[in-house]
DNA sequence: TGCCAGGCCCTCTTTAGGGCCTT
């Protein structure tokens, strides 16, 4: 595993979600993506409420007749208590304390999580991993602090690594992540500032 | 009818307002 998923004693995983829309309190997950190391984790879940156009804009998700469409191709799904659990199973196969990491982490994707967890009685479980969670977002912020002209994921990876990606799929997002977290290699003071 | 996320952060602020960041 290279160094640089690994804080301290931590296993640093790297999490996104793709979703029905930004309200945290009543969005549908529709693929959950992880990443650490070579490990990887992904899945498509079906939706109880409709797509917005908007949304199928962005992450080029959308609904067909007979399931989950990804820029107009079928994608395998599962229950989103069924991804979850996975999730959980995934995250468990660390066998050590977790940091998870996300961008804009504490304002989106852990507050979507965490309400789907309990929703589906799963959050004992996921507790019972004692995991923290790191927010990319304000540890981009908190590295530098000036001569950023957005801390957006997109442009932080362009500003860092000199790329672009497939930006709002969930999968190339946790990828980037982890490249932009290995290029950082913050320090153990710098990550605990920004976990919780 | 009209609105439609939300909370932190910054500043042309503090008796406020707008931009950012996630989908």
């Amino acid at each position: 595993m290279p160094p640089s998923m690994v804080s301290g004693d931590s296993q640093v995983v790297f999490f996104d979600l793709e979703t029905t829309g930004l309200d945290t309190n009543v969005c549908d997950i529709i693929q959950i993506s992880a990443i650490s190391g070579d490990s990887v984790f992904d899945v498509y879940t079906f939706p109880c409420s409709p797509i917005p156009y908007n949304v199928t804009q962005i992450t080029g998700l959308s609904l067909g007749n007979s399931g989950l469409l990804h820029h107009g191709n079928q994608v395998p799904t599962v229950l989103i208590g069924t991804g979850l659990a996975s999730f959980i199973s995934f995250l468990r196969s660390f066998q050590r304390p977790l940091l998870i990491a996300a961008h804009n982490g504490s304002r989106f994707d852990v507050p979507v999580l965490e309400r789907a967890l309990q929703v589906h009685g799963l959050m004992c479980y996921f507790q019972q991993m004692k995991p923290r969670f790191l927010d990319t977002l304000l540890l981009g912020k908190q590295l530098f602090p000036t001569g950023i002209s957005s801390y957006s994921q997109e442009n932080l990876v362009q500003h860092f690594l000199g790329t672009s990606y497939d930006a709002h799929n969930a999968l190339a997002d946790v990828k980037a992540l982890q490249e932009l977290y290995r290029k950082w290699d913050p320090d153990r003071e710098n990550v605990s500032l920004c976990s919780f």
